[in-house]
DNA sequence: TGTTCATCTTGAACGTGTTCAGAAATCGGA
DNA sequence: TCCGATTTCTGAACACGTTCAAGATGAACA
């Protein structure tokens, strides 16, 4: 009976769309397009009306099915949102590349990144605070859960190759965390995001253009071998937290 | 009819006791002694099987009253959460006032401060979860939120009377937001234990132990004169986003 | 004692996310 | 074209948090 939607493994856009030559595949897409029509509904009504208020059953009547069948491609509502997370990576993933290469100023590159996802979710800035609501890691939703584990090391990776190309010298014992530390800092900015409601969230702006400068200047500072020592008590809480 | 539990005022222990000659007032505690009943079979049950297997039903039986009682009580299971939190604050203060009088190392100050709360909240460790799982400021149970208000401010009075029982010399701008600081930073610490399955919560504790350090270092650098301008800086970012 | 009235209590009912037994649709192969 | 198998879909049913109209309780007063 229940074969598709699982925990882990929610949406399948790209499955089997190969092998229509193989084994079973029928109707190209048919089944693809049912899900993405629920998705679309469920993301229209998401931004009408709130997470929250957008029930089920609202969005399997909006996509022409049974209440059972959003269920049958979305493990639960939660999955839905996961899935436009997931959606949202991709769908980013092109333009960020082309920030990375865009210049070598690190401060610049990082405005570039924060500035496309937060253009990208700009519509959509109150349904993810369904997303990111969540700091407990064991919550599917969590930014730090399992569930997004691929979507987030995809991003830390990004910010890896943002420190790549930039020309900063940076001190060597930093360089193997400051990616997941860079992610970090931009959560916590996306975060605050999602919650600023001060007009057009210029309070976010403002936060993101000073702290910026601040991270930048940091990352200088911590290069001195005055600052070996500091640097080195940092890095060991950051050895704690991540967990090796 | 529904009088008691409103949102903002979820439980008022202490109403009404001091007017049992004035006005409308029956055996005495009759009602408080029903709603501690009701409180205490909700947070044995959260203990047991954690806050969301605990059904509003089950915690109602325990009480020994129907279901529609305990939201005679309490305006809903948050609240109930709420409450606990609320007592535990009241239960901790004296002995986090005796902790501010027991030495003049920030440090020290600083860890007797979480020893103190560890130690309180250990037996409910995974219910605060549910306190602590939400950063949305709108969620009621998020330490942010309006609904936590009254705590969180005493809670930053105390970081206040343990920096000026300690003898470290500050910078002066600093002294304003640094209570609220270290709040913050305490909360980062109670949020990564929460989540902490490390045997013992042992990673909290050497997190605690290193970051104090690192914190307390931070302070004296932050001292200096020719820290000036990056102090500045950073304490410009704290201005927004304490919205000021 | 009987009446009044706020306080307290009840349990059925509502809307929610989610499950599930089975029906319908569609496939590959005879 | 028909058959068995697989995928897709249905809608009633479940457990949950929550609401609410109605009833029960008991103190104060006549």
């Amino acid at each position: 009976m229940r074969k598709r939607a699982s925990d882990t493994e929610v949406l399948n856009v790209s499955d089997e769309i190969g092998k229509s030559g193989g084994g079973i595949a029928r109707e190209v897409g048919k089944s693809e397009a049912t899900q993405q029509r629920i998705l679309a509904a469920a993301l229209q009504l998401f931004r009408e009306r709130g997470f929250e208020a957008a029930t089920m059953r609202d969005i399997a009547a909006a996509a022409k099915v049974a209440t059972g069948a959003a269920y049958y491609y979305f493990a639960s509502k939660d999955a839905i949102v996961l899935a436009f997370y997931r959606q949202a990576a991709d769908e980013m993933s092109a333009e960020l590349e082309n920030a990375l290469t865009g210049t070598t100023d690190l401060r610049k590159c990082l405005a570039a990144i924060l500035e496309i996802k937060l253009h990208y979710f700009e519509p959509s800035r109150r349904l993810l605070s369904a997303l990111a609501a969540h700091v407990d890691p064991a919550h599917p939703l969590s930014p730090f859960s399992e569930q997004t584990r691929e979507i987030r090391e995809r991003d830390i990776a990004v910010f890896g190759r943002a420190v790549d190309h930039s020309g900063s010298r940076l001190a060597d014992d930093l360089k193997a965390p400051l990616p997941r530390l860079l992610w970090m800092y931009q959560m916590g900015l996306i975060l605050y995001w999602i919650h600023d409601e001060s007009a057009a969230q210029a309070k976010t702006r403002a936060l993101i253009d000073r702290s910026l400068r601040v991270v930048v200047r940091l990352l200088k500072l911590s290069a001195l071998p005055l600052m070996r020592p500091l640097r080195r008590q940092v890095l060991d809480l950051y050895k704690i937290v991540s967990g090796s």
